[in-house]
DNA sequence: AGCTCCAGTAAACGTTTGTTTACTGTACAC
DNA sequence: GTGTACAGTAAACAAACGTTTACTGGAGCT
């Protein structure tokens, strides 16, 4: 399955400029058929709709030579989902590991975000289009992604004093909400040209404007939290007013 | 191009039994083609991935037969997203002319439509699966209708009194976070089987959660508003807090 | 009764599809 | 230097694709 590195010569370890290794050639092909999928997939097309044939041939090789790298599309949809996800893993370690909340927090948080997406437009393209529109499970996987960053995000928040008295089902809920708020930034960003720096800006502003209101409202929350939400007996007429 | 009724029978008018008159036939066969996408829709497959020839078989029609009543699979896009959409326009001018302002006023609202979209599973399952995967017409025909619906709610909202002081731009804001808590809530229900009862009903109440949450927001928000938000200049240090 | 219209048929077309087969050339281990 | 593993090639395959063409037959107007 898996090749091993068996002592690669220590001298010409890192020329890396035209030719290379056997595996090192094996892996800029298996990434140029990534690169290509992407490429197409940024028109209109969708995942499901390419076929393997212009997959190689966008990345330069014969039909027959895929099944050298892939099983077939759904595999490379995998591969996909992985390559996005692991740049965006990297990002939240960092500013998990890193900066402590500081003033300007939203927007920096909501900033470091979109500049990411921004930065990687083709993988989010892609992960925005096969949320719904994949194969199952492909949906799963990446709905997998989301419901962890999630659950990481409510851990980040119960550390916060003004959320302490949020039950754990209220702060899932919580990060549910903001992972949208920044989800719905990203489509939105997705489809406004990367030069129209104006629009760009009006979806930060908006997005940062939407998490203030929802930790606005989750600042409030507790003292309401016992209305009517939590254990309200099936076809109740449990009062609530709203509005 | 259209077809005049020119004086039905009018004796026979409602037999609607297996025969019909021909423009009565026409109907039921595009209707059959409509029908056949949704169907091929409802399992893993996305909308452009499904060959005009499948949607003829399932229709129980031949291939040529097809044109008669679409120029190509994006022409019947397009219908589908008329079709689906027109249940909702019903539903919401109901609504906005019917019940005003009751108790349990978001619970109703939340409750209304989810019903509706159970109801209508494979419409908007086709929307959610084209939001952002289609051909960009299609895409930009689903958007207009989101933004339309949004900005209708946003006059609704401009009657609260409770938000009379929210600019236009933040009553929009609110509205659409409102339609995405909605929509996120259709698209949780759309991968959740409808036996599952007890998972529905945990949508439906996150859902309105949710919406109450907003809300709740919005209900301190102009206090707020001042803060950071609007004309912040560009690269500031506008100090805010947050958490 | 006769004429017209037209939804649907049947067949053919040139492409493109996914996958398999036998092969070639070269980087690497020995 | 020799042998082998293996990434990539070339060719073939049946199947499915979109679209066009000529046709058929029944409903609907006169």
């Amino acid at each position: 399955m898996k090749r091993r590195p068996h002592s690669r010569r220590q001298g010409e370890a890192e020329n890396a400029g035209r030719e290379g290794g056997r595996d090192e050639r094996k892996l800029r092909t298996r990434r140029a058929l990534l690169d290509a999928a992407l490429q197409l997939l940024e028109g209109e097309r969708s995942f499901s709709s390419l076929s393997l044939r212009e997959v190689t041939k966008g990345a330069g090789i014969t039909p027959a030579a895929f099944y050298r790298h892939f099983s077939g599309m759904e595999d490379l949809g995998h591969a996909l989902i992985e390559d996005s996800f692991r740049s965006l893993h990297v990002l939240m370690r960092q500013a998990r590991e890193g900066a402590l909340p500081s003033t300007h927090m939203i927007r920096a948080s909501v900033a470091t975000f979109l500049d990411h997406v921004a930065a990687h437009r083709a993988h989010f393209r892609f992960i925005a289009k096969e949320r719904f529109s994949g194969s199952s499970v492909i949906r799963m996987a990446i709905r997998k992604e989301i419901r962890l960053w999630i659950g990481d995000l409510a851990v980040d928040l119960s550390r916060f004093p003004a959320l302490a008295k949020f039950s754990a089902e209220d702060l899932q809920m919580l990060a549910g909400m903001m992972v949208n708020i920044v989800i719905g930034g990203t489509e939105v960003l997705l489809d406004t040209p990367p030069a129209d720096t104006e629009a760009l800006q009006r979806i930060y502003r908006l997005t940062e404007k939407q998490m203030r209101l929802v930790l606005l409202g989750a600042a409030l929350w507790d003292s309401n939290n016992a209305r009517a939400d939590e254990r309200s007996p099936p076809s109740s007429t449990a009062r609530s007013r709203a509005g």
